[in-house]
DNA sequence: ACCTGAACACCGTTCAAGT
DNA sequence: ACCTGAACACCGTTCAAGT
């Protein structure tokens, strides 16, 4: 028996899905905390709890993913691609700009509880991680110097993450009852993204 | 003995404070509960902590204040109480707004675990709740039309709300290492101040 | 009216042990 | 390499019971 594995690996399976053998590993811990998440909000993400969803102990997690913490920052930044898989449209800089904005404050919106979750953890900047490079590039193809690209990413910044903060709790004030938020952040950006982004000829 | 209370209400002293007693009540737990969070941060305003802080069982914080939810949401509301006793400055309503504005954002700043507690909990409104107030009176002193106000106003909460989550959140990215934050606020607050509040005569 | 001890149903995390 | 049972040190909350 000398040299033979006591035990096969190869063909320990964790788990099925609709009757479908899957290997557990990190990418399906963390597409599974998203899943639960978006299924049953925030609270529900809970080790245990994920553990049971996928049919393991709780501390086959952690061999996964190390914490809850990395757990979740996994979670925000598989979240982060996802926004950012929509097209950039638009002709002029401006035009540009306001859509790479607008594409990721709808789909944070669309996903209420893993924007939740980010705001929660603190990691929201994380969700808005790829907003930030589209901006780069944006913002320098039109022909922003250093400086002044990075105050406009700034300024953008700011607006879109106060609009989801403002735009994901419990509306109970009468100021916000009957206000349309989606024209609000739209209109705020507008006017920020005017303010720092040039305009070009006869727009 | 008929009549006669079988135990003292009165004298019945609970906890002292450098040696001089005082009486538990739901002012002094909330209190000693904004206090705790401003030494240990906001992970450690825990029911059962903040009951052996006031010397006390942990039920009995329950009988003051109801759930932690609602202990959480009366440590909010007095800090917002503090962030509004700051006087409001300035001539012209322009110059106004942006005081009550930047004087709430540096006080938030200025006391962060609470603020952090805030966002965590989804209470940050609450926190700006007087400013709303402030703004309300200021933007109509300066003549703004219901519609035109509750505009500004929104907008302006928007912009604190932004900064406030970006200045509290652990930045290593490059982006905001260097970054003065203050500034940027006042900055994109003044943008946004006198893009709503017309200005004055000579101004 | 105000406070307590004890319990319930959860957490995140670790670790020796199994295959 | 990957997984588990059992435990540790916490949570929020409730409730009968005490004064």
């Amino acid at each position: 028996l000398l040299g033979q594995p006591v035990y096969d690996t190869v063909t320990d399976i964790v788990g099925e899905r609709n009757g479908q053998a899957v290997k557990l590993d990190r990418g399906a811990v963390v597409a599974s905390a998203l899943d639960l998440v978006l299924r049953e909000g925030p609270a529900a993400l809970t080790m245990r709890r994920l553990a049971t969803e996928l049919d393991v102990a709780t501390p086959t997690i952690y061999w996964h993913v190390g914490s809850r913490e990395e757990l979740v920052t996994a979670v925000i930044e598989a979240q982060a691609e996802r926004l950012a898989e929509r097209p950039v449209v638009g002709t002029t800089p401006r035009a540009r700009v306001l859509s790479a904005a607008r594409h990721i404050y709808a789909g944070a919106v669309a996903h209420r509880p893993i924007t939740s979750l980010a705001h929660q953890t603190g990691t929201s900047s994380l969700l808005l991680g790829r907003l930030e490079e589209v901006l780069v590039s944006e913002l320098e193809a039109a022909g922003l110097a250093d400086e002044a690209r990075a105050g406009a990413q700034r300024a953008i910044l700011v607006t879109i993450t106060g609009a989801l903060v403002l735009t994901l709790r419990e509306r109970t004030d009468p100021l916000w009852v009957g206000c349309d938020l989606d024209a609000l952040t739209t209109d705020t950006l507008r006017a920020v993204v005017d303010h720092h982004v040039p305009s070009e000829e006869g727009e």
